[in-house]
RNA sequence: GGAUGGGUGGGUGAGUGGCUGAAACCAUCGGUUUGCUAAACCGACGUACGGGUAACCCCGUACCGCGGGUUCGAAUCCCGCCCCAUCCGCCA
């Protein structure tokens, strides 16, 4: 959620951003929406205050009047409190309408992109940052794609998971198992080498902790909910990750706050289906490892970055062709100020596979969660977070498969090959 | 799930209707003293929103788990919910 302070200060700048998620002048003209509600809010706190002083006023001598015995003067006081009962109701309500009616139109504004976010309105617009420079794998004719795969070698079955749960729940067997196990393992050593604390948060989480980082009410839909205990199933260890510091102070000398943590993730995808969502490309359970980092304002660019490089490195080491895309501000998500997402090569699909987004939230997040530090001067501010997926297996795992099939089995990266006790899937 | 007792500032913890935004102690920070360290002493020390000021700051309001109620006035009384502890039940 933005500031409506920075709203109200850089105006120009926030419009711009919002032109470049390709919204109208019309929609744009949400801003002075909520710089006119937050006038009105603020001149009803403003009676509403003086209003409860005079109360508070009035209360205190009625209490000094009782103490010396003159109740005839206390209760005449009392008379006249109660007399102004009403219009204080009145303003309170008034207020909390207007706080309501302000949060719900700052809730629709999404982050404002940072200055390097080119326009555009969809993926057909985003720049590619880093292109592949190497040979992509040469795979015979017949190459079969990873659910394919999947049956020849039984490494996961999608028929037994809908047995069991439903469509886009696979059940990992065997090698296919053990697999996961390896990739999960792999990515929380590098991330704790890269001085990243591991977490193992909880999967289900409360009401505060989805709005902190942005999943409500933006995206309730995109979430298995629990009414009967008010709980909700995490799309990504974001969630909980970053809530570990929702209503915190930190002293500027303990940023950046840099955790990791392996969740499974689940996701409805409701509307979401249709062509090239075959196999692993698109499931409501995957495995992922997620880098979160707490960052001060000067530094989460620079840190943004080289989030981009962990996330490179993994990928050399598990020897996949990978390109690098920024996205446009119509692609950047609602909460995100500038996104990278990393795309992997499905040889024999023959396209890229979203494996990785990489975010900066600069203080989207952290005003809505209350995430500040305090400065060298002193000054509380809000802090910058920051997220990255380091990375998600399930597309990881459709790429692995298919890039390294050969006539003898599928073969392992040497880098994982410790991680899963064998060299080749045969 | 049942019974009982609890949820107060960074921590411990006092506070049963007005003098309490909240004692005291600890921690932290600044100062005095000191050859250095320690100790002692003095002082500061919550957050949000709003108003005033160029700023240091000053003022107002709200907040003692959350939400509602009673009252001129609530941390304190009443109701609902959440959470924690202990015992019982169940159990990986």
């Amino acid at each position: 959620m933005l500031q409506v302070k920075v709203i109200r200060e850089e105006k120009r700048r926030i419009a711009n951003g919002l032109r470049k998620r390709n919204w109208t002048a019309k929609q744009i003209r949400i801003l002075d929406q909520i710089l006119e509600k937050d006038d009105q809010r603020r001149a009803t706190q403003k009676a509403l205050d003086d209003m409860l002083a005079e109360n508070n006023r009035l209360s205190k001598q009625i209490g000094q009047l009782m103490g010396q015995g003159k109740k005839a003067e206390a209760e005449a006081m009392k008379a006249q409190v109660s007399a102004m009962k009403e219009e204080t109701k009145q303003l309170e309500e008034q207020f909390n309408t207007l706080k309501t009616e302000l949060e719900e139109l700052l809730y629709n504004v999404p982050n404002c992109p940072h200055k390097s976010v080119p326009k555009g309105s969809g993926e057909e617009d985003n720049k590619v940052f880093k292109a592949w420079d190497g040979p992509l794998p040469a795979l015979p004719e017949n190459a079969l794609p990873h659910w394919d795969l999947a049956k020849k070698y039984q490494l996961f079955d999608f028929e037994l998971g809908v047995k069991l749960t439903g469509a886009g729940f696979p059940v990992y067997r065997g090698k296919g198992a053990k697999l996961q196990r390896a990739l999960v393992a792999f990515f929380l050593d590098h991330a704790i080498k890269a001085g990243f604390e591991e977490v193992l948060p909880p999967l289900l989480v409360n009401e505060d902790t989805a709005r902190g980082t942005g999943q409500l009410p933006d995206k309730e839909a995109q979430m298995y909910t629990f009414e009967k205990d008010n709980l909700y199933l995490i799309p990504t260890a974001e969630v909980p990750v970053t809530n570990i510091l929702r209503g915190e102070i930190l002293q500027e000398d303990q940023l950046p706050v840099k955790m990791t943590a392996y969740t499974p993730c689940f996701r409805r995808e409701a509307g979401a289906w249709g062509a090239h969502v075959r196999g692993l490309n698109r499931v409501h359970q995957f495995d992922k490892v997620e880098i979160v980092q707490v960052e001060h304002p000067d530094r989460s660019y620079k840190t943004l970055q080289q989030m981009l490089g962990h996330v490179s490195r993994l990928l050399k080491k598990l020897e996949l062709p990978y390109r690098i895309l920024l996205l446009c501000g119509g692609d950047t998500g609602f909460a995100s100020a500038k996104t990278f997402d990393f795309e992997v090569w499905s040889g024999a699909q023959q396209r890229w596979l979203e494996v990785s987004s990489v975010s900066n939230f600069e203080t989207f997040q952290s005003n809505r969660m209350q995430l500040r530090y305090r400065d060298a001067d002193g000054k509380i501010q809000l802090a910058h977070t920051l997220n990255g997926s380091a990375l998600a297996l399930a597309r990881i795992v459709a790429a692995l498969l298919e890039n390294n099939q050969t006539p003898e089995g599928i073969t392992i990266p040497k880098a994982l090959q410790k991680y899963t006790g064998f060299k080749i899937i045969d």
